[in-house]
RNA sequence: GGGCGAUUAGCUCAGUUUGGUUAGAGCACCUGCCUUACAAGCAGGGGGUCAGAGGUUCGAGUCCCCUAUCGCCCA
């Protein structure tokens, strides 16, 4: 039964839906530990529970489904391991914020049943990007699917803390970090983005004590001059020797403060002779170790001044504070001057709040030790990144690392596995919840209130997803994984500390190739974001264009790490493709197939011509450039090649040489051109199946169906997604062939110009004659003049020495092409072709004789280049002498 | 201040690892075609001193140095 309602445009949509379910369903996407082909194993970077598919995720999730299907066809146990992160503080932001449209708020609520809260609402809300991911195709094993605060993955980030705390790696301490007033807690110095601010530079006279003369100092903020505790100048500053071991009274505060010297202090900036804040920023805070300096601190954790400030500027915020103090300082008659300056100012990653140096009791994690053996991995090339400048950014961070601050002050996230006994003070730090106090017995314990940064469970991500710290089954099989995709706006949040981590508790790298992407930009090349409106949204593309489509065009348009300048246009070179695919299908589908009844199982390529070696050449050519391609992630260019292969050597050529034979063929060629246009159709689509799995499994399965009503069993398996991968024969692959059929297909494309110069309806056949042939190129026009006859629309190709006076000709190769046209020739249009022809092949000689006059050319180039130079040299002259006299003709 | 990337056709980009055909593709453009798979298509065509300067070499889009412009990362 042949379906003839097979429409004439590719409609995605059902067909998508439908075949998803069906792998779905089907358990395709599942792996066996117990498997016994090998692994191959790619960790999805787990997105935001409150996040939405964008282009990126289609990106990078193109890049990984590509691989994954690719290896499971190559007969790898291909794992996807797909999951979602909690992200502590957008979760807890967005379930603040429907507290908020209810009145309420946490602090109202009590953390345990906020935290409930925040698990309703995961229910609810947190599986929606995991749905979204199927609509673009992702074969992830999604029965497999993990998330960072389930059970397993919790236990994994008790343990590695307590592992560390034991190893003495990570501390708690009273330190500067980064504090967010907006989202009320630390983060890490990673999180923070500085940005350069036009400000100022103000210098302020603070009055030396005992004496008329003042100090002046300079600062670029104001605010936290009401916490300083010194003034610091260089030790070998002389220009301050008078001051030396004198008090400075603070003003507005009227406190006195010392003056130390300090080697940080830089003479050439300011006045050099600095204000020295401990609590309120880094530098300082140092200089006050060093000199105990006394900590005070006069910001609170909403920006705010707190009561250490003097009771006018209490309650102030930060930047309100600053323009009072600096209006009191000058009606003092403290100010000095104001100068410009440009500083840079870091601000909160996710609300993009200027972040506050504050000075408060944290937990880090000691990462030098950590750092080393990362970098080795990477020296050693038992990490390799794609592309390979990326380890140098990684190597630059890894060797100035910082200790990492990992407490959080949020309720939702891993609660810090640390209990301190309100009885004897002691801290207890344990993998399980605690009973009592080991030192003293007593019951009353108290867990440390912070969380762990989002990172610290993500860093576990590539085996603690496989059930680590148990040594279970799936972590011996897929552990190592093989491969990371991601972008490289994570290498240091995620890549480098995974591969720290992965050393550190499971004593392997956790992926041997780290596959950096580019980031998707608006087509002016500016970021995407929601507030520029820029936004491309990928499943609003699916739904116009296709998953295919958008699949395509992702790949093709991803080279090499660079980044993507995207606008929605660019997925018509996807749907277009699909829909050439499909065409070409329908043609295929539609014809006759009753010769195939009777063919042999399982159907093999059956060359009977010329045309059908070529065409098997050409595919077995794009299976060894595409396998090449793949083992290098040139994923683009194993596309190119199949799109090439498809498109041009089946559709433009092939198919159309083959339409005769399909019409008029006897039963034993058709049945050979059958066989071997549906192998090379099957083989195209198996090829394709990793880019563009939808299209290919909806024609594979009808081409399948096809052939079972012809006799064929059911195929094995019942998807192309578990097909073994073609096999390549280096035997088919025959370049002496592909060159002759070039020469074909320039002859072809010679009689096309001179019609489409001349106005030869297609209508009209002609004929054509070649002249002056050599006997290969005789043998081979013969063995081809079916093709040319075809594609050239003539009524006959003639062999002759003698041309007819009024004609157009082609020179190609070592022969001419004459299409005698008596009294229909445009004279003017012929001379004018020719005379560019002419032009042309002159300008070649002349380069030709260039380079062959170059007497140390001929001498040092290697004789086989010296030799194909003269070959041309020779060929440009004999097709210009051709040329040239039949531009005689006609004067 | 340090590092990285980009600069090739009107546009978006390949090609540079390993120097050697007439530098490619898609889109856009021009001409002709609704040719019984496909107008989301077919056929033909035009369009590039490969950012600039210098160097190495018989030979440079490709290797080296410098400069300019744009972008990113780190401090």
């Amino acid at each position: 039964m042949t379906d003839h309602q097979i429409p004439k445009q590719y409609d995605p949509a059902e067909i998508e839906t439908r075949w998803y379910s069906y792998w779905e369903d089907g358990d395709y996407f599942r792996v066996s530990d117990d498997s016994t082909r090998d692994p191959f194993t790619i960790m999805m970077p787990p997105p935001n529970i409150t996040g939405m598919l964008h282009m990126g995720h289609g990106l990078q999730d193109t890049v990984q489904d590509t691989l994954i299907r690719y290896h499971r066809m190559r007969g790898f146990e291909s794992f996807w391991v797909p999951g979602t992160d909690h992200a502590g503080i957008a979760t807890q932001n967005v379930v603040e914020k429907q507290l908020q449209k209810e009145g309420s708020d946490r602090h109202q609520l009590g953390r345990s049943r906020f935290i409930e809260r925040v698990w309703d609402w995961k229910r609810e809300y947190g599986g929606i990007i995991s749905r979204q991911k199927r609509k673009l195709g992702d074969s992830a094993d999604w029965t497999r699917e993990r998330f960072t605060m389930d059970e397993g993955l919790s236990r994994a980030v008790r343990t590695a803390f307590v592992r560390l705390f034991e190893k003495g790696l990570i501390y708690r301490g009273n330190y500067i970090v980064n504090w967010c007033p907006h989202d009320h807690t630390a983060i890490s110095d990673e999180e923070v983005d500085h940005e350069e601010h036009q400000s100022h530079l103000w210098y302020f006279r603070y009055p030396v004590k005992g004496s008329d003369r003042q100090v002046v100092v300079a600062t670029t903020r104001p605010e936290t001059m009401l916490g300083d505790t010194a003034i610091a100048i260089h030790p070998e500053d002389a220009r301050y020797d008078w001051l030396r071991g004198e008090k400075v009274i603070l003003p507005l505060a009227d406190r006195e403060i010392v003056v130390v010297d300090d080697d940080f202090v830089d003479p050439e900036f300011g006045t050099g002779a600095v204000k020295v804040t401990p609590s309120h920023d880094p530098n300082d805070f140092e200089i006050g170790v060093r000199h105990h300096l006394d900590q005070i601190k006069v910001i609170d954790t909403d920006g705010r001044m707190n009561e250490n400030a003097p009771e006018k500027y209490r309650g102030l915020d930060r930047f309100e504070a600053r323009a009072q103090i600096v209006t009191d300082l000058e009606a003092l008659g403290l100010l000095e001057k104001i100068e410009s300056h440009t500083h840079s100012v870091g601000h909160c990653q996710r609300c993009n709040t200027i972040i506050e140096p504050y000075l408060s009791t944290q937990w880090f994690v000691k990462m030098k030790p950590l750092a080393e053996p990362a970098l080795r991995a990477v020296d050693d090339g038992s990490i390799t990144f794609y592309p390979q400048r990326w380890e140098n950014v990684y190597r630059r961070w890894l060797e100035g690392i910082h200790d990492w601050c990992i407490s959080r002050q949020l309720w939702w996230g891993h609660q810090i596995p640390v209990w301190y006994c309100e009885g004897c003070a002691e801290m207890i730090v344990s993998e399980v919840d605690p009973d009592c106090c080991p030192k003293c017995n007593g019951r009353d314990l108290r867990q440390d209130e912070d969380v762990l940064d989002t990172w610290f469970s993500s860093w576990l991500w590539p085996f603690s997803t496989l059930g680590w710290p148990e040594q279970t089954p799936a972590l011996q099989k897929f552990y190592p994984t093989d491969v990371l995709v991601s972008g490289y706006d994570i290498i240091f949040f995620w890549i480098a500390r995974m591969i720290m981590a992965g050393i550190e508790f499971t004593g392997e790298i956790p992926y041997r190739h780290v596959y950096i992407t580019g980031m998707i930009k608006d087509e002016q090349g500016r970021w995407m974001s929601k507030s520029l409106g820029n936004g491309i949204d990928p499943l609003a593309m699916i739904e116009q264009y296709g998953a295919d489509a958008v699949r395509y065009s992702m790949i093709a348009l991803n080279t090499e790490g660079q980044d993507i300048k995207l606008s929605p246009t660019r997925f018509e070179l996807g749907r277009n493709f699909a829909n050439k695919i499909w065409n070409a299908f329908r043609f295929v589908f539609l014809q006759e197939w009753t010769e195939l009844a009777d063919s042999a199982w399982p159907l093999k390529p059956q060359p009977e011509e010329m045309m059908d070696r070529w065409l098997l050449s050409r595919l077995h050519h794009t299976i060894r450039s595409y396998d090449r391609l793949f083992a290098r992630y040139k994923m683009n260019e194993a596309l190119a090649a199949v799109y090439e292969f498809i498109w041009h050597d089946l559709c433009d050529w092939y198919l159309e040489l083959a339409k005769p034979r399909l019409y008029d063929g006897d039963t034993t060629d058709r049945r050979g051109l059958l066989q071997t246009l549906v192998y090379a159709f099957n083989t195209a689509m198996c090829l394709l199946h990793p880019f563009m799995p939808f299209i290919t499994e909806e024609i594979w399965q009808k081409l399948q169906g096809r052939l079972v009503e012809l006799g064929q069993p059911q195929p094995q398996p019942p998807t192309i997604m578990c097909q073994p991968w073609p096999v390549l024969s280096e035997q088919l692959i025959d370049p002496d062939l592909e060159s002759q059929f070039e020469l074909v297909k320039q002859t072809v494309t010679a009689i096309r110009n001179i019609r489409a110069e001349q106005n030869i309806p297609p209508s009209r056949e002609i004929r054509a004659i070649a002249c002056q042939l050599s006997d290969g190129s005789r043998l081979l026009l013969e063995k081809a003049a079916p093709y040319i006859t075809r594609l050239g629309r003539l009524e006959q190709l003639a062999f002759d020495t003698e041309r007819p006076r009024l004609a157009a000709s082609a020179v190609v190769a070592d022969f001419e092409l004459v299409i005698p046209l008596e009294g229909l020739i445009d004279v003017d249009k012929e001379v004018g072709r020719l005379t560019k022809e002419q032009a042309r092949l002159e300008a070649l000689i002349n380069s030709q004789q260039q380079k062959l006059a170059n007497e140390s050319f001929v001498a040092r180039a290697p004789e086989t280049v010296v030799a194909a130079e003269r070959t041309k040299l020779i060929e440009y002259q004999e097709a210009l002498l051709k040329v040239t006299r039949n531009l005689q003709l006609f004067q």
